[in-house]
DNA sequence: ATTTAATTACGATTAAAATCGTATATAATT
DNA sequence: AATTATATACGATTTTAATCGTAATTAAAT
């Protein structure tokens, strides 16, 4: 699937959390960060749906929209373009620049080394 | 300043990697992985000369360009961003899907483990 | 029933990026 | 010197995403 432009990816972040939302759930959560009209929320939101990024229940006058992509396979496939598009293909460059520039906890750090461990035994 | 459009990435990968050259170079490096025209990989960079992107050394015929950004704060300005925009501002999940998807090497994880030791140390 | 408010539908417009054609200039070749 | 090849300059076009105005529809309120 052709990866969501920023717009619909805002979007599907609101959706990812509220589970279901109609276009004026949405619109309001949007106006929170961002300056937009409410008809360019509902298009983006009708061609999403056109495209078969969102399911939508027209039972009600408000229409229901929900995301029928993950969150986890949308950031699967984001991270896979922009590791190629932005390190030359190598995820150790990117963790390391993202490491770096971040400055995690204890704790956070923590639980990376949990998850290193948990790779290096799923290898073998 | 503007983070670079894709076309401008690819074109700034060529640069940081031959340090300089001429459209005619970056063209040909660029024709073996995408199909475009000469005169669209010359606007580009001088558009990028223009906003001031690329250096361009006129003194011979055939004009020498080369990067004005480096590519550790580009990928820097576009790690921090994309953070912003993906994963909800989360570093810690982006690097565990990156790390996840990648099937990192025993050599790469230990460089990685390196590294956050580095971090530790560094913020105390 | 009428009016008001809220919603969707639809198309037009705007904006930004990318693409390309053609003219012009310059160098190299014959 | 004339021809050919190669560059740049410039503007027009195309493409894609985002924005918005307005009409039509439906529900709610009076």
């Amino acid at each position: 699937m052709d990866k969501p432009t920023a717009a619909e990816l805002e979007i599907l972040a609101i959706l990812w959390e509220k589970k279901q939302a109609s276009v004026r759930q949405v619109h309001e959560e949007l106006s929170l960060t961002k300056e937009t009209g409410y008809t360019t929320t509902l298009k983006i939101m009708q061609n999403m749906h056109a495209k078969g990024l969102l399911a939508r229940d027209e039972e009600k006058r408000s229409h229901i929209y929900s995301a029928l992509i993950s969150q986890e396979d949308t950031q699967q496939s984001l991270v896979k373009n922009f590791i190629g598009k932005a390190f030359g293909g190598s995820a150790k460059k990117l963790v390391m620049q993202a490491l770096g520039q971040s400055e995690p906890s204890k704790e956070e750090i923590k639980e990376i080394r949990a998850f290193l461990d948990k790779i290096e035994n799923d290898s073998q």
